[in-house]
Order: C-alpha cells, then structure tokens, then sequence
DNA sequence: TCGGGCTTGGA
DNA sequence: CCAAGCCCG
C-alpha cells in the first residue's frame, strides 16, 4: 500500500461540517483514520452525556461510512490507543481540535510526548470555538476577563472561513473498525437525540425564531431559545457556523455564542476554574449541609421556581438559562452552599455541560468569577414574577402546584392554610440567619 | 494615566 | 441612584 495516512482524533467535535481537521487531513492525505477512543475515565460521570455522545458517534459512523470510511472505536486511554491505531496503518500524522480543559490540557502534552518518540506528526486545528483561544488578547495580560471589552473586539475579529464536509474518506485496507457498544441509558426521560444530522435540523427549524429572540429568550415557560447546547457541547454543530447563520454579529443570539467563547479563553488561561475561585480575593467560603443540597438537587426546597428548574433539569438533561440563575443563585446566595457541589449536579445532569461555560457560569453567579459585580444576589420571587408572570413554568414542572392559578403559585407558602395543606408541597427549606426578605 | 464601562439587580 | 473595585483602551 503507497502513499500517506492520517489519524484524525476526534473529540468533542462530531460533524463532518466544518471541521478543520478532518477537512485538512483529507486534503493533505491519501488515507485517513476517522478515530474515536472511548476513555472508561469519562464514562461514568454523566449517564445523559454518555448516552448523547453514543448517538453521536452512531451517526457521525453512518455519515462517515457514507463517503466510503468509517469511524474506528477503541477503549481505553486516547493517548495509547491513538499512538498504537497510528502504528498499525503506519499513518505520519495525528490531527485533533485544540481544547482548553485540564483533561484536554493533559491528552494534549501527553501526545506531544509520544508523537514525539514515535516520530509522528501532531497538529492541532480550530474548530471548538468561533474565535480560537488566545487569539485576542487585551493590552495588558494574556486573556480578556471582562466580557463586555471581549465582546467588542470578538466582532471586529476577522473569522476564519468554514470548510465544507469532505467529499470522501478513504481508509486503509483491513482496519478493524470497532463496535459501537449498545446504546446507554441515560437519566432523563425527555432528553434530545445526538447527532450532526439531528443538530442540523435543529438549527434550521429554528433560525425562523432568531428576530423574537431578544423578545423572548427570557420566558421560562416559552420556547425562545435555541436549544442547541448539546449540540454545540458535543461539536455536532460547528459553532462558527451557528454564529454565521444567525447573521448580525452584534444580535443578541451571535452575543450568546461569543459567551461561549470569552468562556473557553478564559479556562484556557485558568484551567482551574472548576476548582477554583478565578477571581483574585473573592470570598470563597461556604456552608456545608448535606439535607439542604439534596433537597435542591432533588427540587424540594420549597421554593416553586427554584424547584421547577431543578426538575426541568433532571426531565430534560437541559434548563432554562434563565432556571440556571435562578437555582444557581439561591444554592449559593440564599442557601450559601458551595458553587462546586452546584457545578457537580449540574455536571451529573446537563447535555450541555461542559468545564468552560458551565464551571464559568456557576462562578458567575457565585461572585468568584469574571462578574464586575460580585455581590449580587438574585431575589427568586422576583425573578419569578418577572420571567414567570403566569407561573405557567412553575406548574407544568412542579404538578403539586398545578392547581393553584395565576402567580400565586410562586409564594404557596402564602397561600391560606386551608388550601395549602391541599397541596402536597413542602414550606421552605431552613435557611441560614438572617433569613431572606422575600421569605414571609 | 485616567476616564468610561461593566449580562442578567435592588431600593 | 448605588451597585465595588478594577478592567480596558
């Protein structure tokens, strides 16, 4: 067999679209190697993530098998196994998408070390975010750290061109492939469905919505938000070409796209961020009460809205951005538990999670993170009434309080005593001294 | 160096 | 109007 291969690593970049590596490498090869190594490291950390990311790989395999390659599958550490499937078909080069994670951080130098020994040819590609991670810098330091200056020069930032899906992908003769292990069970029922293909239409079906978007993003009971975290999570969706399609690069569905960005560079900079506190001083202290986080994790603090974004979490694998606040804020600002017991339930549910926005949010709301305000606090009631006014979101997640109408349904503990001992519904939990105000 | 500016709030 | 310092140009 002449001429040359190529492995290429995937990751968290799923797709054939705009896909940098894969693209390259089949441009610049004669054979590639479409890789996936299932690390048993990450297996059990998230049963919904799991699951999303074996529809994945079952579709980017049938996308890939459409071209005349495949997706080969291993176990085990990706490092070795990629080194070793390189050996086998006697490939000279290793590409991948370049990430920012602690994890990514270590597969990254391990493989340098190894390319390195065995003579093989790394390189990393774009492709995770829109703008790469480190490519703007302020004038004074190595990353932007608040994101209103990020934002400015993000936009005036020339973007690189999306490539196209390869035409054809040819691997080497009598490469085992791999079986794809039988499909996970996830934890939550009404999760969505992995997959380039599944993303694509999702995208399409809701790109129609983008001119209500600044109207209605912030309703809790209404459907104005894309929905394609997972997709973007997982790289079924490339996001420069989410942002591209969105078109006005100043809109305020492109400025939710470039969060995820000013997120990824700042783990880039800080790779401790699900660990520790990013801003310099803050206070960092919290409680420890094991009752009071699992009766948040669970959506039984008794407070409606709050418990409402924890159960739409645990259905869906997802929440409202909105329920992120919310249930964020009262964990650490009312209840006064650790952002990091947060992130972690956070972590066991969401489709979307992923170290940069979600450890990068919970540090937000914490008053730890990139936030010029840090001692903010969010009053749940309001917040409630504000993005809730119906309560229609409250009732269709907590069913105990479907019968109670209108915005009432936020205080029951108001409600008269006849009719709240109706409802089985628990008062709220015992919070620390001073108690909050809204709580009466 | 210094002034403008800082996702999501509260009174 | 105050957020609370401090990031950014």
């Amino acid at each position: 067999m002449t001429g040359r291969t190529a492995v290429v690593l995937f990751t968290r970049d799923l797709r054939m679209h705009d896909h940098p590596a894969l693209a390259t490498s089949c441009a610049a090869f004669d054979r590639v190697v479409p890789l996936y190594v299932l690390d048993p490291a990450l297996a059990g950390l998230s049963p919904n993530r799991t699951r999303f990311l074996h529809q994945c790989l079952a579709a980017l395999r049938a996308e890939l098998r459409g071209l005349g390659g495949d997706l080969v599958l291993r176990h085990g550490d990706p490092v070795a196994e990629t080194i070793r499937l390189a050996g086998e078909v006697g490939a000279e080069g290793v590409a991948l998408s370049a990430d920012v994670s602690r994890y990514a951080e270590r597969r990254a130098r391990r493989l340098r070390a190894e390319c390195e020994r065995h003579r093989l040819h790394l390189r990393f590609f774009p492709g995770l975010t829109v703008v790469e991670p480190g490519e703007l810098t302020p004038g004074g330091g190595d990353h932007y750290r608040v994101f209103g200056p990020y934002h400015r020069a993000w936009s005036g930032q020339r973007w690189r061109d999306e490539l196209a899906a390869p035409s054809r992908v040819v691997l080497p003769d009598r490469v085992p492939v791999g079986r794809l292990p039988a499909l996970p069970a996830g934890d939550s029922p009404d999760a969505v469905v992995g997959g380039e293909a599944a993303a694509r239409r999702r995208l399409d079906g809701w790109l129609p919505n983008l001119r209500h978007y600044d109207d209605l993003h912030d309703d809790l009971a209404g459907g104005g938000t894309s929905r394609l975290s997972p997709y973007l999570r997982f790289g079924c969706l490339s996001p420069l070409t989410v942002a591209n399609r969105a078109g006005d690069r100043g809109s305020p569905f492109v400025r939710q796209v470039c969060w995820r960005d000013f997120y990824h560079q700042v783990t880039a900079a800080f790779p401790d961020i699900s660990r520790k506190a990013y801003r310099r001083g803050a206070a960092d202290h919290w409680r420890y009460d094991a009752d009071a986080l699992s009766g948040w994790a669970e959506g039984r603090t008794g407070v409606p809205i709050v418990d409402a974004g924890m159960r739409q979490l645990r259905a869906q694998g997802w929440l409202h951005n909105r329920a992120r606040l919310v249930t964020a804020g009262y964990l650490t600002k009312t209840l006064g538990l650790d952002w990091r017991d947060g992130l972690a339930v956070y972590f066991r549910w969401l489709l979307d999670g992923d170290v940069a926005n979600n450890s990068g949010n919970w540090q937000w709301v914490a008053g730890t993170g990139n936030d010029a305000k840090p001692y903010r606090g969010f009053n749940p009631i309001r917040q409630a009434e504000r993005y809730d006014p119906d309560g229609g979101y409250v009732r269709r997640w907590v069913p105990e309080l479907a019968a109670v109408a209108g915005k009432a349904v936020h205080q029951p503990w108001r409600l008269p005593d006849g009719v709240r001992r109706t409802l089985d519904y628990p008062p709220p939990l015992e919070m620390p001294e001073p108690a909050p105000v809204w709580l009466r």
